[in-house]
DNA sequence: TTATTGTATTTTGTATACAAGAAAATACAA
DNA sequence: TTGTATTTTCTTGTATACAAAATACAATAA
């Protein structure tokens, strides 16, 4: 099992600090898709009681990232290819809300954040560090669900994106990739600054279709 | 507070027995938004421990129908007014989807599925048990959401919908709104059948901005 | 060999005990 | 009366104990 360990904050009740590791774990494919979650050995392993670790657990269940059965316990979800179809279905269906949302509503403020944003995960990509280009990535897409003002969708939006973490990590290595997810999130940038909902629309559905494209060959891949 | 009791379910652990009980009762309105959720009162109510009590918390919580603040405890959440435009304009997107999956591509056997739920629907009203027609409200719609096919919009779908039934009952129980909410199920059953996008589309929306302008006074009503 | 039964072990489910923090009540001084 | 300590009470947070179910596995019979 992956090797879990606590970042104890004073103020956090422990059972949110389990929920943060284990949600990591996950999302990054320490803990693996399929993987008994048991509670004794959890405990062990953070140093906590059952308590805690029950707790996360039932936030990771409500979360899609856990399944229980009861009286036989939790393990980590699996995500297969037609999850991950529609996941990208639903997605897109929101990205393009997004794009109606900000499109020519955009302050100069908020394209100025996003412009910043993008700067910063290119400077993560050029650092290497895969856990920070992945957090600048999200933060990139935070700032136009953000600028939309509806939080309902920024949640959603966040939660999908996170989800989908599960497999971006792999291919947010291969640089030849990267370089072409910053042209892509160059464009949207240029396209919002347009104000043209067409053009934005265009933006973000090819950056969504070579992601998908590239995670898919990663479960593949992963099966 | 709400007088709360547990339909026991011998295979069900008692936190999910828990979970529903509450959840109904939030989505009811019997309990309020904003009432706290104290855990030894609640374990008194329902007579079971703490322990049940408090994953079942944790479980509202990431439903976003409970917000706890650590060491103070949980209570039921708020829904706004500005909540509700933001789930109604995720919902509309999310209705599109479902619209673009069904049109034109419902079985001959589908179809007679949702025209059965229509009907269920129709004598639920005519029954009068608001229960009853909340509920086949909800299965009405979840034919729709299963044919198409992707379990994550359906599960989407449901959440969001469930959110949205904390206000539903108010309005339910007016016969008027109910003649009208019956037409335009049926009308959304017809452009279905018909398999044109734009006509199955507008449908949706029809019955969507009916119902949104209903929910609204009703919110309005209750501040 | 294959099923089946019984037993030991593991794991989850629930209750309870105790610690610690927050809120409320009380006492006291200005 | 008002403001501030101080004590008390209430509530949440965490650990632990015990019960009950599930599982693993060995012994037995077909």
């Amino acid at each position: 099992m992956a090797n879990l360990e606590l970042v104890i904050n004073d103020y956090l009740p422990l059972r949110d600090v389990v929920y943060q590791t284990l949600r990591n774990a996950i999302l990054k494919g320490e803990l693996k898709p399929g993987e008994r979650l048991m509670e004794m050995k959890l405990a062990g392993k953070l140093g906590v009681s059952r308590t805690p670790i029950r707790e996360a657990i039932r936030m990771l269940e409500q979360e899609g990232l856990a399944i229980t059965i009861p009286r036989h316990g939790a393990q980590v979800a699996k995500m297969t290819q037609k999850d991950m179809d529609d996941v990208y279905e639903v997605r897109r269906a929101l990205e393009t809300l997004a794009m109606k949302y900000v499109s020519g509503n955009m302050t100069t403020e908020q394209i100025a954040d996003l412009r910043y944003a993008e700067k910063v995960f290119e400077e993560a990509v050029a650092d290497g560090d895969s856990d920070k280009i992945e957090q600048k990535d999200t933060e990139f897409h935070m700032v136009i669900y953000e600028a939309t003002g509806n939080m309902r969708l920024g949640s959603i939006m966040t939660t999908i994106s996170e989800q989908l973490s599960r497999y971006r990590w792999a291919y947010l290595l291969h640089h030849k990739q990267l370089k072409q997810v910053i042209d892509e999130h160059r464009a949207l940038v240029d396209a919002i600054e347009s104000g043209d909902y067409e053009k934005c629309l265009k933006a973000t559905m090819d950056h969504l279709n070579s992601q998908e494209e590239i995670i898919k060959e990663v479960i593949k891949a992963n099966n």
